[in-house]
DNA sequence: ATACTTGCAAAAGATTTGCCGCATG
DNA sequence: CATGCGGCAAATCTTTTGCAAGTAT
């Protein structure tokens, strides 16, 4: 059973068959396609597909928009025109996109985190959310 | 004349009727309507429109194109399916949404940009751009 | 004349939804 | 039985584009 499966028991979402699949691809996603892997809609449909043709686009679309609801996996939207996914992890990450290839690189910095919320705080909020994307090229050495 | 004509005039864009119409309604977003504001396309349609009826809004869409590719305005894809567009400033700034009624806080923070930097060269990238949105609920005293 | 602009309506791309049959508790 | 789910196609929403006519250089 796929950890997201396991994610969707604990939060009460119930696991159709084809929510099994989608779940299951999604697990697999950086293990087989590897860390940069932030597969949008259709990718996954393409996925999913392989195991099972049957299972519509439409479901992918709501299984993921259910997901993300239960936090199980989270929605990116980047500099393009649609959505792209991913588990959701223990310890929160943010991206850098290289404006060559498309390439996603994820990094963790504490420092970036705290300073948000001070920033935050300062301005009189409580921080619920962010979103923090570095777009960059790579520099050749 | 409004100071995105002015900057039309620097880059060599062109200026039409209708542009100039649209290059005023910009400039005059944030004195019209609050530092807050961030207009979608709709929104700026809407405002040309008391002013020349005849403008379309495939020639709004046109134009924010065309001026964001010349740096003179930027978009924001903030959490909803469109964008929105404020004036290019000469320090760069980042946004604060509120979560609970969608009003918009700008801030500038030195640490924050320099740390950015800091973290894409370590990658081994060169930061181009990057987006900052931080969500957060007031916090009531 | 040549190249750029615009308005209109149609097209495109991503996502959502109504309907109805099917599955599940 | 009653509620929720999934497939399909149609609808929606934002944005882009082909075309023909108009404008500027």
């Amino acid at each position: 059973m796929s950890k997201i499966e396991d994610k969707c028991k604990e939060k009460g979402v119930r696991l159709t068959d084809q929510r099994k699949v989608i779940a299951k691809v999604m697990s697999e996603s950086k293990m087989t396609y590897g860390s940069k892997d932030h597969p949008d809609v259709d990718e996954l449909h393409k996925r999913v597909s392989l195991v099972d043709k049957k299972i519509s686009i439409a479901t992918v679309y709501r299984t993921v928009k259910l997901l993300e609801e239960s936090g199980i996996i989270e929605r990116h939207d980047f500099k393009e025109g649609k959505s792209r996914y991913e588990p959701s992890t223990d310890e929160h990450h943010d991206h850098l996109i290289d404006i060559n290839n498309g390439e996603i690189i994820e990094f963790v910095d504490k420092e970036i985190e705290e300073l948000q919320n001070k920033i935050a705080t300062k301005l009189g909020y409580k921080l619920v959310d962010h979103k923090l994307e570095l777009y960059g090229s790579k520099i050749k050495k």
